[in-house]
DNA sequence: TGTACATCAGTGAACGCGCGTTCACTGATGTAC
DNA sequence: TGTACATCAGTGAACGCGCGTTCACTGATGTAC
């Protein structure tokens, strides 16, 4: 993730083309904005701190952000990426069992959001602080592929397709799976569970996916002669 | 909420006596911080401005609060009690069916929880900034009857009692419940979901409960022939 | 009852900090002719 | 190929802000004798 150039030569890296006096100036503050945040989250990002770090006066930014809040918006980008990154290195190659797949695709998912929340709970803030409205909400920004609150969402539909979640549970649910994730991540991050002992975290984590996995399950194949529901 | 004396009188107001010049200083910082802390969080407390609207020179609340930190621990312990008391209000009296009741309070708890975070969001970022660590964790606090795990554990026991959650499904549900109440919360005030209209917000909130209820019952009855357990 | 004294709530000025943002500028680089 | 010019990345000083905290003090209140 570490980008640099050796001064004065042009180079393009990525999209970025490294120019003239400090050769990628760009770069470099958002490389330090990144590492900043990792740290101390979003508060801790101030132009003047990272100027000071990339060792270049603090108004030279200012070439390159508009503002304090462009800047931040760049960290959140590369922090939702991350976010993504995990969430997709979690998921596992299909099952011949279409439902026992789809399955395992949404609690892989979820393991993948707190595998990220836990590992860059800074990252994660700064994304939340920034975090464009989800798609399909009045206000709500385009439905992109690589988006978690996408990826959620197609594999609710999924578990509809397979026949696990009956399609009338399946409204909210995208809802409760997230603020369950959230939620879990927040409070063992920046909340009163940050002291929990991995091991408990984890056995925490199974619970909350498995009993997800269960109250889904139960829509489709309801105990008999089973609970009533509730009110 | 709001009290305040007359000046110069000596008048006893609960626990607080009021004393010389400005008649209750303390007193006075802490409503004021707590006005702030609805509007601007926890961020927005700062000892020279909470002097300044209290009228006072920014040095005299250094007679009452030795910094900083322990005006927002004040404001925390009164956000901490209108979260149970917020919790307290939907709780609604016993059925003569045992089970319905705890599934009931246990949903209940869970309402009056995102109640509170929704209606004062700022007090409640001021309670999760403080917030000590849950009793019965390393370096948890002594268990109180109004904290609310403390009020969660209990509804989940009571679960346990009546037969509905099986007690091989207890460890860990403190955190489910806990995790999906307060993800919730945090989405719908400071996170992505906050555009979000009240009725799809209300019905999200259902179906958050309903699934966790149903994920429960599906502990002691579950379907026939039911669905495997995931991994 | 009166007076000297102790207590302590509140004042005002100051220190030192870091921030975002704007201004007029310098000087390196690229380019048109 | 050389030179005048345009561009624009970066500099340094400054403005104005608000903060937490400490210092020496004033002056109102309470109290011992």
């Amino acid at each position: 993730m570490a980008v640099s150039t050796s001064g004065g030569d042009r180079a393009t890296i990525g999209r970025v083309t490294a120019t003239y006096h400090h050769g990628n100036l760009r770069q470099a503050l958002v490389d330090a904005a990144v590492e900043v945040a990792r740290e101390h989250g979003p508060d801790g990002l101030a132009i003047r701190d990272l100027a000071r770090r990339v060792g270049v006066s603090h108004n030279a930014a200012y070439r390159h952000f508009a503002d304090r809040e462009q800047l931040v918006e760049a960290v959140a980008q590369l922090g939702l990426a991350g976010l993504v990154a995990a969430m997709r290195q979690r998921e596992r190659s299909g099952d011949d069992d279409a439902v026992l797949s789809a399955r395992r695709r949404l609690a892989d998912l979820g393991r993948g959001y707190v595998d990220f929340g836990l590992a860059e709970p800074g990252l994660f803030r700064v994304v939340f602080t920034a975090y464009p409205q989800p798609p399909g909400e009045p206000g709500g920004g385009p439905v992109a592929d690589d988006d978690p609150f996408a990826m959620l969402n197609s594999a609710l539909d999924d578990l509809v397709d397979v026949g696990f979640l009956d399609a009338s549970a399946r409204p909210g649910a995208e809802i409760l799976c997230w603020s369950s994730v959230h939620g879990f991540t927040v409070l063992h991050t920046e909340g009163p569970l940050r002291g929990l002992a991995a091991v408990d975290r984890d056995a925490a984590l199974d619970h909350v996916l498995a009993t997800i996995d269960r109250g889904y399950g139960a829509t489709t194949r309801p105990g008999d002669p089973g609970w009533p529901p509730l009110d």
